[in-house]
DNA sequence: TAAAAAGATTAGGTAAACTTAACATTTAAA
DNA sequence: TTTAAATGTTAAGTTTACCTAATCTTTTTA
């Protein structure tokens, strides 16, 4: 659990997941979690059971699913590293496709310390990537250093 | 799974432990992984079964456990990424015992592009940090960042 | 509005990684 | 060298997060 009172990082997902979905169409049906998640639908009832027995989201059967408030505040604090971590991904220079799934893999588990400093970074990269020189020769360098890399592994 | 065929990234840890416990005492005992992975005994005995089944270690009953040349080579793997990582949080500033705990979080179900970019990223810093200005510039302004967000904490 | 399609739920399993309690073996000390 | 302590193993059970197949609701459409 990375988060809170005795919930697991799967459920975490959960949240997340209906907090995007929520956004996003304004309404949340288990089929869309599923796929979302990529899981079977009976899974998905499972979990909001729990999820709902825990009072984090508001589950009738047939019905929509609903976040409770403590159950925003967990998903908004998940979204937040999510976004925290695809920065991050992006600043290293991690192709697209996986840095949306590493993100993912990222914002689990880890102490709120180390989550501190990743953050902590992208906001000194982002915060400073326009003015001081050192900042925009440190960025070009290390894009040409991955280039070097690159083309070091593609002669093989 | 992070390397290789079939291995979850629990199978692993326990390689990693092993390979570590190796090199520390020349020799390893159920108890040694017990306590390195903070599981009880016959947790260890039950993997010791998979893995010898899956032939990456050695292991017979009331024996000495080793690693095969396979279980070696993954291990290795894993312990690669595990410095990498370490390195890594180091140069982000994370508190040591968190960086531990977090290194071995880190190091698996990332793909394998985001952990090589992870590597660039320490091998860049490390590589520069001696020679030119605004590397040296760069790290100084991230510690700098850092305790100014430190001190900005504590006033509360 | 009745029948078909889509979606949700239940029931019954599985697999991985744990656990505790009881028993077996090895090792070290008296 | 026997016995006590340390260590290892087995058996049985738990939890979590999945699954498939079958059934039940709801929605759509003809």
């Amino acid at each position: 659990m990375v988060s809170d009172a005795g919930i697991s990082s799967k459920a975490e997902d959960y949240l997340r997941a209906i907090y995007e979905i929520l956004n996003q169409k304004g309404f949340v049906r288990i089929k869309d979690i599923a796929r979302e998640l990529d899981v079977k639908p009976p899974t998905v009832v499972e979990m909001m059971k729990k999820l709902d027995a825990k009072k984090l989201v508001v589950y009738e059967k047939y019905g929509g699913i609903t976040l409770t408030e403590r159950g925003k505040q967990i998903a908004e604090l998940i979204e937040n590293r999510h976004e925290t971590f695809k920065n991050f991904l992006e600043i290293l220079l991690v192709p697209k496709d996986n840095a949306l799934k590493d993100a993912h893999i990222l914002e689990h588990e880890l102490t709120s310390e180390t989550i501190q400093q990743f953050s902590r970074f992208v906001n000194f990269i982002t915060e400073h990537s326009e003015r001081p020189m050192f900042m925009k020769r440190w960025m070009q360098e290390f894009q040409k250093y991955c280039e070097t890399r690159e083309n070091k592994a593609k002669k093989k």
